[in-house]
DNA sequence: AAGTGGTCTAGACCACCAG
DNA sequence: TGGTGGTCTAGACCACTTT
């Protein structure tokens, strides 16, 4: 399991580990580059490296001849929540089905190695599913998960849990990537959702990294009839928007 | 004007220039460690370190025992955040252009009035522009916009600013609410942005409140082949997902 | 003066890929 | 076999801040 890691990786990991756990709250010095050459017994430009690389994703912020200090976490925004489509839609007092369609282990090819950032990931799990609103199919859902980070994924029987709860609780999500695109359905799709041929559909494309991994893959297909993407939110106190 | 600037970064100015100049197209194969080493009388570490950054921030990529590439820089709009399209077609590398399509005073009618929650709202500057990336269209921007907060919005060309810049800088943004939806283009639509009927485009509809009041309201068109929307982020270091 | 981060060097070893 | 990227070291000089 404990795959050969990089020193500056391992650096990293255990800042964030104490980050993440509470026990460096923000605010709060973290070791300085020669603290971290003795007690990893590293050399400098590694701990520099460790120190730069949080500081870039956000974590850190550092200011020279004073220290390296845990900086505040931005409040997250809420367009792209990870919502369970089952408890969404008994929020507004549906009733939730869905059909399993594919439930198995599939091989790797290159793009797919590519998408999870790593060459050496020989066989995927895979699993489609078509989420029903009071019977009718509004959501489909192509997921490719690494097993290496959830091997006990496809024990589950995705009737009762969806996908999206057994992958919130079986690993941590550090961070997440959405694409949305218009599209028109396939033949396969227009079959699974029955709908139209004409009928535009959301496509939400989705990757989330756990501890500096990808962990799943997802497509999330919604016909445009039966379903909006939608946020609202404050926007944090210091008005921070690019531009 | 010409700072004091590390090795690294001129190096790094240096392929981003080649890239955003149109020299170096996507897939092409940028000078190894070895020999920015050489040309730039630079230790291999250095040139090590502009290559990796280039590469994290998406401009590269790396293949082991191959070389290193230029990244196809696909056409993407982040989600959460408000930027100018303007800009983000330039950090591409790309060239920015816009048609303004109509620019005045619109009479308030009664959904307009719900949209502003205001129902003594009487008038609203209106604007519809298509912005374009080299030459092609790529967003049709209908916007409403709340004179009583923004009264010298119409008196902007929007050709040198983009509206959004023009009401960032006007108003704080307090509030956002996003709706994305999957359509397919009214003739007026297909006219504009020059598609055909049959292909499938974005519609986000945003609504932005400064100072409890609805700003502004506006729909982004995008032609499912030329855009998606795009957001990546990191989650909060504690986790804080709903569900 | 001592400690911090910011940068840089000139080597090194390794895994990987190509011809 | 030679080139590539991936990592790491043990030094170094600098500007800066704190004591």
């Amino acid at each position: 399991m404990s795959e050969a890691q990089p020193l500056y990786a391992k650096v990293k990991d255990h800042i964030l580990e104490n980050i993440r756990s509470g026990a460096w709250e923000a605010g709060r010095r973290v070791p300085s580059e020669n603290e971290l050459v003795e007690s990893f017994r590293i050399s400098r430009m590694t701990a520099n490296r460790a120190l730069r690389e949080l500081t870039a994703e956000g974590f850190l912020s550092r200011v020279p001849g004073v220290g390296t200090f845990v900086k505040e976490s931005p409040a997250l925004s809420s367009l792209m929540e990870l919502r369970n489509i089952a408890e969404e839609i008994a929020q507004r007092g549906h009733r939730y089905s869905s059909r399993l369609i594919r439930k198995g282990l599939v091989d790797a090819n290159p793009a797919l190695a590519e998408e999870f950032e790593d060459r050496a990931l020989k066989q995927l799990f895979h699993i489609v599913i078509v989420h029903e609103e009071n019977g009718v199919p509004v959501q489909l859902e192509d997921r490719h998960v690494n097993p290496s980070l959830v091997p006990d994924f496809l024990d589950h029987d995705f009737t009762e849990t969806t996908p999206t709860a057994v992958l919130l609780a079986a690993t941590p999500v550090d961070e997440l990537e959405h694409t949305v695109e218009a599209t028109l359905p396939t033949t396969e799709q227009q079959r699974l959702l029955n709908i139209a041929a004409l009928e535009p559909c959301l496509a939400l494309y989705r990757r989330s990294w756990s501890r500096a991994r990808v962990a799943t893959v997802v497509t999330l297909t919604y016909p445009a009839s039966r379903y909006a993407l939608y946020s609202r939110h404050r926007t944090n106190a210091r008005g921070t928007f690019s531009q």
